[in-house]
DNA sequence: AACCGTAGCAACCGCGTAGTT
DNA sequence: CAACTACGCGGTTGCTACGGT
């Protein structure tokens, strides 16, 4: 038996590529991703399917800099947690774990240049931090170890850095903003953001009004959104197919 | 204008885990 | 209960844009 083995694709998605994809999770769903990688066709792994979903085509998405909010959030959060980004990611809506993940390393990649800068200059007195008599002092001695008790250049859950973010926190509560106003705060904007109607159907209401780029045949991120978020029910009504050669015409009929 | 270094971001890889058969 | 599969997470890499020289 031959197998044609269809080469792979990798590396950037095109805009051809993104509209497959948004058409078939609007379909099956956000899950599935074998399935969805191998019935529209994208000669793309489902973990390459899910990743740009998450990262890049989930409607709820914040694109833009981070607010100064969230970055103090972020600080505080990575000293609590350590690297779970994830995790991270849930408190800070429409960011996703990715996004974080890039920003902590570009932000610690700016602070290890000023500590560097700061230390080659002898005259500034360090009060900051000095360590008592080591020679590595900085990402392996964790007052508070992160959960997964590796260390690796940024994984800094407890170094200056924590207190850097202790401070900031601090700050924030003394000035007119408890860090439990932060959580109310995420936690409200993310009831706003997901909304039920009457009939207890979850609706998202994206938090700026993106548009969906206009080729997709969506009038915003609002429609897509609902017809993902109803895909649970969307599921039980649609019969799946199961036949793969059915799915692939039918696919082909809706890729035109 | 050309070159170089860096920041920012998108995507891939490997591994652990949860779910299914 | 073991084997298998798919998913999710964190680490890492590679590409591009941009600013400085």
């Amino acid at each position: 038996m031959v197998v044609q083995q269809e080469e792979v694709r990798k590396g950037p998605w095109t805009e051809q590529e993104d509209i497959l994809l948004v058409n078939f999770v609007q379909l099956f769903g956000d899950r599935r991703w074998d399935f969805i990688a191998k019935v529209s066709g994208l000669n793309r792994t489902g973990k390459s399917c899910r990743l740009r979903w998450v990262n890049y085509l989930h409607p709820g998405l914040k694109r833009g800099k981070m607010t100064p909010q969230e970055e103090r959030l972020v600080l505080e959060l990575h000293a609590k947690w350590g690297n779970r980004w994830s995790r991270i990611a849930r408190k800070l809506p429409g960011r996703t774990d990715n996004e974080i993940k890039n920003y902590w390393r570009t932000h610690m990649r700016k602070k290890a240049q000023e500590r560097k800068r700061a230390v080659s200059s002898p005259s500034s007195s360090s009060s900051n931090y000095s360590s008592p008599s080591s020679t590595v002092t900085t990402v392996d001695s964790m007052p508070c170890p992160p959960p997964q008790g590796k260390a690796s250049f940024y994984d800094t859950g407890g170094n200056d850095e924590t207190r850097v973010a202790a401070a900031l926190v601090e700050e924030y509560e003394t000035s007119c903003y408890s860090m439990d106003d932060i959580w109310k705060d995420i936690e409200l904007s993310e009831e706003k953001i997901m909304k039920q109607d009457g009939n207890g159907n979850v609706n998202f209401a994206c938090p700026s009004p993106m548009a969906a780029p206009a080729c997709w045949g969506y009038s915003s991120w609002d429609s897509i959104w609902k017809m993902d978020e109803a895909d649970e029910e969307s599921k039980m009504m649609i019969n799946l197919p199961t036949d793969d050669q059915f799915i692939s015409s039918w696919a082909a009929t809706l890729t035109g």
